[in-house]
Order: C-alpha cells, then structure tokens, then sequence
RNA sequence: GCGCCUGUAGCUCAGACGGAUAGAGCAACUGCCUUCUAAGCAGUGGGUCAGGGGUUCGAAUCCCUUCAGGCGCGCCA
C-alpha cells in the first residue's frame, strides 16, 4: 500500500527535481475524511523550496500518474497530500494478501543485515523474575520483528559466572545443606536465602547423600557449586521455554571469555590505541576520551580485573564477530553504564549509531495496591514462573508489550488475575478465535471461500475499512522495526481486533447469498492472517478456540 | 550535588522525523444474546498534555527553567 504510493511520490519529485530523504513520511490520517494514505512531504520541502507548502503540493500532486490504484488526490490543511485509493485496488490487494499470505505482508527492510540482540542475561544464581520477565517478551518480540523484517538476527544470552555471585550461590547452597545435616555452619551475610536454595539443598542431599558431610567449603565448594550452577542453568532455561521465548542462539559466559584470555586483549588492544593509562596503582579507561564524564578502572588496585573489563571483553567479542548492528537490552536501572559501554565500542572504532541499548524500566509489582518490594537475596520475589501459572504467559506478555520498553510498569497481581477476562489480550485472541469458528462452520454451510470469490461483493462501509486496515498492517512492521519499538504492533492488533468484533456483530458472514458469504469469508481469513501473524511476533499465542 | 527515565481523562497507558478537531482500554452510567463464540457490540460523560518561558507558518512532541516521582552515580557484582 504505502510502497505504491511512495513509488509515484518518487516519480513526481523526480520531475520536480527535487529529492527528500528516504523513506517517504507516509502515513495513515487520524481521520479517515482525509483519505487512506497521507504526506506531509510538501511541507517538510516549504523551507528548502522557499514556496508555499499548498503550492508544492500541488506541484507535486499534479505530476503524479494516476496508474488507476488512486481515486482521489487531494490537498488539505496546511499542505497534506491525501490519497484515497479505488476499490479495485483494495480487492486486488487483498487477493494478493490471500494468496500469499505472509509474504505479502513484510517489507525487507533489513536487507539480510546481522544483528545480535542480547537480552534477559539474568545472574545464573536463581529463577528469573518479574523483572527479566519484561525484558525477555521485549527482547523475544524485538528479535523476532527484526527477523522478520529482514534483518538475520542471533539472541544472545550472557552468562555473569565468573564473579562471586555464583561462588555466593555455591556458599548458600552449602550452608543450607550443611545445616539439614545438623552442622552448625553459618550461612553466609549476604547469601541467597530464597525457598529454592532450600530445595536445591535438599536435591544435592537426595541426590548426593552424605557425602559432603562436614566437609570445609575449600574441598566441596567447587563440586557443589557447579553442581547448583548448572541446575540454574536448566531451571531459567525452562523458565523461558515455558514463558515461549525462542530458543537463544547462543550463551555466552563470562568465565570462558577469562578463560580465553579475552579480557587481557581487549584491554591491550585498548592500550594500543592509547585508552588504557595507569594511576594510584590501578588501570584505568580513558572513557571521557568519549562521552563518559570520568575514567573507569578496569583492573584494581589489589590486581583483580573490574566487572567492567570483562564487559569490555565481551563487546569487542561482539564487534569481532561483525554485527551490523548490537543491541543489548537492559534494565533500566543499569543505564548509567551506556555511556561508559558506547565508549568502548568508539575506542574499537565501531559506529556508534549502529549500537542501541535499549532500556527496560523496571516492573513495579503491586500487591492489593501496596508495593510489594522484591529481593531475590532476601528471598521474596514473585517468580516467573508463579507469574505463569498465576497470570499466563500470553497476557503476562501481551501487558509487557503494551506499553514503551522505556515506560514505567505497575503490575498489580490482583487486578491482571481479577480482570484477566476483560485482559486486552483476550480481546485480541477472541477475534481469532471466533474468526476461525466461522471458517470451520462454513463447509457445513456449503459454502467454501476459495478460487472465484468475488471480492467486490465487499462494499460495506466497514469492509472497506477492514481492508485498508490490514493493508496497513506492513507499515505499523516498518515502523516497529525502524524504531526497535514491539508495543506498536500491539496498539495496532487492538484496533483491528476492534474494528472485526464490530463488522461481526453487524454483518452476518455466512448468509442466504453464497457468493456474498464467500467474499466475506475471505475478509475474516485476511483479518485472521494479519492477527495471527502479529501475535505471532509478538511470542504470543493465537489459539483456534477460546 | 550530577546524570538518565517518566509526568497526557478518575486509573493504566498510546500518540511515527514538529503537522489537520489530543486517542484507546479499564472504571462509572444506559441499552443489546432464539441467528457464525456476550472473553462481544452500541451509546453517554470525562483533558490547563505537570507549571512557566522560548524556537516557527505550526509544539503533547524541540530548547531553557521550575516542580513531582523512579533509577543510577564504587578500585561492588
């Protein structure tokens, strides 16, 4: 839709001998009075042209060839282009759609380019929570956006196991089972003290016996802590295959990244290009070289490597493997690090508009109104998986994607479970479903949408809107994916879901005039190819039957 | 003290690179099931876009400033 428009914008500017930068501002007018299809192209050109922004859109206007897909070419308000397209083109664009389905609906703007997204990277040191919850359905959407929108995308998990966190969980582990065997070990200051180091404790007891009994942290620490490790491992992995996040491409921890020495090199390499400096016995990075506003240590007083070195590690890992584009996707709560990170990536001379993070703001969970304050060292935080078997993985989701990545989130458990029937994800899902019942009736009906339907049978008000609706549907992708932002396909799965529910209850689809029902029918498997798509991408489920 | 995010209807939030008369859901109130799924539909009310100033043909959007909330500012991880 757009793409026909854009390409007549192109051939009229052309005979104007001017140009614009690509794409084209297209879009769809708050009010439909305004047309299907809008642009303010003029008006962006009224300062250049030094001319009235209505007589450039005239200009323009009238050197737009009607190939017969547009019924009206007006100009409006202060300087828009309107187009309004003909109907025979809405039919025929919705054959296509029908015919080819997906493919018909995405625009290749990624043109095969690479693209690692990293995302969730919880600690390994415990079930993930409401928090990484966000940043998994963010991340899954995100990626799978990009992917189909062209780009090659890998999901990357990064593994923070070299540092004493893990060693901490290892310790608590230890305590805890040293404790059910009647020692008398102190479990440590500031262990893990949730329900599931309990039970780890009781699995390494069931599983191991006696073994370690009595045993000094410095003889069974390594065995049991790997042990715990790795249990962690499977527990999160679990976690997100049962929240539907898409297999991650690749793990990539943080201790093998020592192990290859890896941090050493990315910190010579730094040093060559004269970053790295030494200073009150430590070593430091020259971040304000950028735009950091002071220097980081990356290797202690006391010798020890700072967490920020092995990041630095890990993103030259990241350059070296040729990216067009990285994205972490972050808590917000560790935003005070992009800068210090886009300075290592400009000290590798990579281009810094090819690197985002993008923030997730944090999930403020409530609790019969209250804040319910979440610590996972305390031990009281509302797992992930309690909030799938409590709220469902679809509408946990579906909540998480309705709003900006960047925007605050109350989550307040009672109203998500009490409301959980009027949930806007139900609302989305609903119209799948009651689409595909009428697809399943309709063969009892003997009558069957298939080659020969007459799609101009389709003249009701609310037909035509529906499909302008769908045909839409590719540039609410383009702009998601342009702007790394998920949640529009959201806003926009509920419109149409909306506009459907309405037709539905208005227009019957399986009547008395076969071949009106079966132009209808193809209607409801359009709008049931773009809802289904979307919720697809979106991780979330279309189910037949609700 | 400095930095980042946020402030839009009673509540939760959209609002594309500055564009046309600022939107949705929930909550409230009123109607609609003998017909393909009522997890639905139709209607009503609801706004100083936090306040102030500026930029321009035009600002919820950009700049400055004030206020409010959240987060971050370690040779912690």
């Amino acid at each position: 839709m757009k793409r026909d428009v854009a390409a007549l914008l192109v051939e009229a500017l052309d005979a104007l001998h001017v140009s614009t930068r690509q794409p084209f501002e297209i879009e769809v007018p708050r009010e439909e009075s305004f047309g299907d299809l809008s642009t303010p192209v003029a008006m962006g050109l009224a300062k250049v042209l030094k001319k009235p922004p209505k007589k450039i859109a005239e200009d323009i206007a009238s050197r737009l060839k009607n190939s017969g897909i547009l019924e009206k070419i007006e100009i409006a308000g202060p300087g828009f282009i309107n187009f309004t397209f003909t109907k025979s083109y809405l039919y025929s664009s919705l054959e296509q759609l029908l015919r080819a389905e997906k493919s018909y609906l995405r625009e290749n703007i990624g043109e095969g380019k690479r693209v690692l997204v990293e995302f969730v990277s919880a600690n390994p040191t415990g079930p993930l929570h409401i928090g990484h919850a966000r940043g998994a359905a963010v991340g899954n959407a995100l990626c799978n956006l990009l992917e189909e929108s062209g780009f090659r995308v890998d999901r990357e998990y990064y593994l923070n196991d070299a540092g004493r966190q893990v060693k901490l969980l290892g310790l608590s582990v230890y305590a805890r089972y040293q404790q059910m065997l009647g020692s008398d070990v102190t479990f440590p200051e500031d262990g893990y003290r949730g329900q599931y180091i309990d039970d780890e404790a009781a699995a390494l007891l069931a599983e191991t016996g006696e073994r370690y009994k009595g045993a000094r942290f410095d003889a069974c620490g390594l065995d049991i802590t790997s042990w715990t490790y790795k249990r962690m491992l499977v527990l999160i992995g679990r976690d997100l295959r049962r929240f539907g996040v898409k297999e991650f491409d690749s793990w990539v921890s943080e201790k093998e990244i020592f192990a290859k020495g890896a941090v050493t090199s990315a910190i010579d390499a730094l040093k060559q290009k004269g970053f790295i400096y030494e200073h009150d016995h430590a070593v430091w990075f020259r971040s304000t070289a950028f735009k950091d506003d002071k220097d980081r240590v990356v290797i202690k007083r006391d010798g020890e490597y700072t967490y920020f070195a092995s990041d630095i590690a890990y993103h030259k890992n990241k350059l070296d493997r040729g990216y067009d584009i990285i994205i972490d996707v972050w808590g917000a709560d560790h935003h005070g690090y992009i800068s210090r990170i886009e300075s290592v990536m400009q000290a590798f001379g990579y281009d810094i508009t090819k690197f985002k993070v993008i923030l997730v703001q944090m999930v403020n969970l409530l609790k019969h109104g209250e804040p319910f304050q979440m610590s996972k060292r305390a031990g009281t935080f509302v797992t992930l998986s309690d909030m799938i078997n409590l709220v469902g993985a679809d509408t946990t989701k579906f909540i998480f994607l309705t709003r900006k990545a960047d925007s605050h989130l109350d989550f307040d458990l009672d109203v998500v479970t009490a409301t959980s029937a009027e949930n806007p994800v139900f609302y989305v899902q609903y119209a799948n479903a009651r689409i595909s019942s009428i697809l399943a009736n309709a063969p009892g009906q003997g009558i069957e949408a298939g080659h020969g339907t007459d799609l101009s049978q389709l003249t009701a008000p609310a037909e035509l809107s529906l499909i302008k609706k769908l045909l839409t549907y590719p540039m609410v992708l383009e702009n998601a994916a342009r702007s790394f932002e998920p949640h529009r396909i959201t806003f926009y799965l509920q419109e149409l879901a909306g506009m459907f529910h309405t037709y539905y209850h208005n227009h019957r689809v399986i009547g008395d005039d076969p071949v009106l029902s079966r132009a209808r029918l193809s209607l409801c498997r359009g709008v049931k190819i773009v809802l289904s798509d979307a919720l697809g991408i979106l991780g979330v489920s279309a189910p037949e039957k609700m």
